[in-house]
DNA sequence: TATTTTTATGAAATCGGTTGCTTAATGTTT
DNA sequence: AAACATTAAGCAACCGATTTCATAAAAATA
């Protein structure tokens, strides 16, 4: 238990008042250059460590980031948190983060944690169970930013950074019926999280566009997880006809997929074109490589603690009402999984 | 901009001292039930919420935990800190999480950080450039419980949790020559790190257990990720005669070795056995399935956690001096990617 | 009933920076 | 040289909960 060193200290070894010490510590242009010098190696002699409770206590200021996502240990998520890391550590911001595990209950306990954290700003990502948005209200009321990403709340009138679920999904499906694939089965999550009842809005686009008809029974839900593939490839070795294309909302699911598709003795892509979701490291890595949706987790983590970072410095403008939706950029990767043309 | 409540306006209204109202919110014996029940409707009337860092100024505790990871978006770092969380949160601590993207500038840089944000313990991984852990100096002088995960500082004195990696190569290593293999490879990472140190230790007791040579020529060192098989493969295919068992020290890693092996026309496991490490999904999802060894960084991260918050109630014993190192227990899963006798 | 013990409460100091206001010293203008 | 502007620094109040010490009231004991 050494006794800490306070500005008072410093001040009195110096030989100036601790509203100099605090001034020149914060760079304040009216300490005389000279006095400033002293009064840092007066810090560095002394060991001197700020104590930012009293800061915080008077700047009512945390310099602390809360984060809420579903699942820390996601490939995606953790992108997404990496992206957010570094663009809060170039701004001096602490990152404090906890999982819902997609509970309702405990996302709501985690925002009321971080309410009284006192964080400066907040970031979540929904548990698929959220049913409301009642939770984020003392953040609104105190004017405490608030960004949804990637999981969204549409009606909240709060900001949210997504990319363009719909377009992607489209885009996937296309290929798939440039393919030539005439059923395409569908493999989502929880219908109710925006990202997937998007994407099944964007698969449906695609076959109007088409003009093919939509067929519920060619639509599985699924918590799309690595051992997901077994249970949705027994669904669909006993649709009949067999599909000939396969849309999984997540590469690792895909993956699942594949391999047990294959297993069934059923060739990819010839007899079942696939496309996963995510641009996952293990969409790279299976035989054959998947056709993806690139979701750029790292870009979307940066751009969303960017945005908030933004909002900080101008209390008045509150909750962050001027955009209300960014939307990111995600390109279909094209891999063999789905290359019906060339593999004929 | 809402005025804030504070336990003052609490103790107006309902006309009783500050003291009191503070003594109530902490469940202290000596106030009186009917006292304190009306101070709690209070609070709830009037919409009450701490003001942590008055209190945290005096306490001098933040509840806060920092964690240093060398990378945020790994798959075995994330499961480490999806433990953690949970452990924490059930405590009622939070998570300050950066991370280090293994440089030891960032490292300390991050270490300085959490320090001044006064964490009340702290959780390393150390970053493969991390060349001493002088930085880590102030905590222990303070008495802040400090502790290690994975990649560890096996001279500082503080608890390291760990696997037996030395038991682990070896049992992975003996496995491949059950199955015959006379020439293995082995693929690690930064040697630096205790992790791939204590692997490659492991690999040469194997052979000396079965008196084989050790050859330097099949030891390859490669940073390990999912782009990496290639190159390593490239190295492999230049050896004469070409070896016959591989052990590469990441799943990831391993499947693209995998990968590329399968390109140029080489059977897995029957010309060459493969044995990866850590368990991660993506050993399960390729084609032969991966050996691996069982890593379980969830559990790691709980344990950490729940041995560091041991430690936080009782200062005086400081930094964690009784027990040095925590073994965990990691088990080598044989799947088809190594087993040659079945395939013969 | 007088005295001691217990229980419930309050006054005031404290934690350590920050900041509005004031003042002294120096520099600039006419 | 007088009047004004600028610069550098300090005083003291403040942020809001906690805690030591003191005390009034109630209960227990002699």
């Amino acid at each position: 238990m050494e006794k800490e060193i306070t500005i008072y200290d410093i001040a009195k070894d110096v030989g100036v008042s601790p509203t100099t010490v605090s001034r020149a510590l914060n760079h304040h242009p009216a300490v005389h250059e000279k006095t400033k010098k002293k009064i840092f190696d007066a810090v560095l002699k002394m060991g001197y460590q700020s104590n930012i409770f009293a800061a915080n206590l008077r700047t009512k200021r945390t310099n602390n980031i809360g984060v809420i996502v579903p699942r820390l240990n996601s490939n995606f998520q953790s992108s997404v948190l990496a992206g957010m890391e570094k663009a809060a550590n170039e701004a001096g911001l602490n990152l404090i983060i906890s999982q819902s595990l997609e509970s309702f209950e405990k996302e709501k306990a985690n925002a009321n944690t971080m309410f009284n954290s006192r964080v400066d700003g907040l970031l979540v990502s929904l548990a698929s169970d959220t049913e409301n948005i009642d939770h984020y209200k003392p953040f609104l009321r105190k004017g405490i930013p608030l960004l949804f990403f990637d999981r969204i709340a549409e009606q909240s009138g709060c900001t949210g950074i997504v990319i363009d679920n719909i377009q992607a999904a489209l885009n996937a499906t296309n290929h798939l019926i440039e393919q030539g694939c005439k059923r395409i089965v569908h493999v989502l999550g929880n219908i109710k999280i925006n990202v997937y009842a998007d994407r099944l809005k964007g698969y449906k686009y695609a076959l109007l566009e088409n003009e093919m008809l939509f067929d519920p029974s060619l639509i599985i839900l699924s918590d799309l997880n690595e051992e997901a593939g077994e249970e949705i490839i027994s669904k669909i070795m006993k649709l009949n006809p067999l599909p000939d294309g396969l849309f999984v909302s997540n590469d690792a699911c895909a993956a699942s997929c594949i391999r047990h598709l294959k297993l069934e003795g059923i060739r990819i892509p010839e007899d079942i074109a696939v496309v996963g979701f995510n641009n996952d490291v293990i969409s790279r890595l299976v035989e054959p490589n998947i056709t993806t949706v690139n979701y750029p987790g790292y870009e979307m983590g940066e751009l969303a603690m960017k945005n908030l970072i933004k909002h900080l410095d101008k209390p008045n403008e509150g909750m962050l009402e001027n955009t209300n939706k960014i939307t990111l950029r995600s390109d279909l990767i094209i891999r063999k999984s789905s290359k019906k043309e060339i593999s004929l």
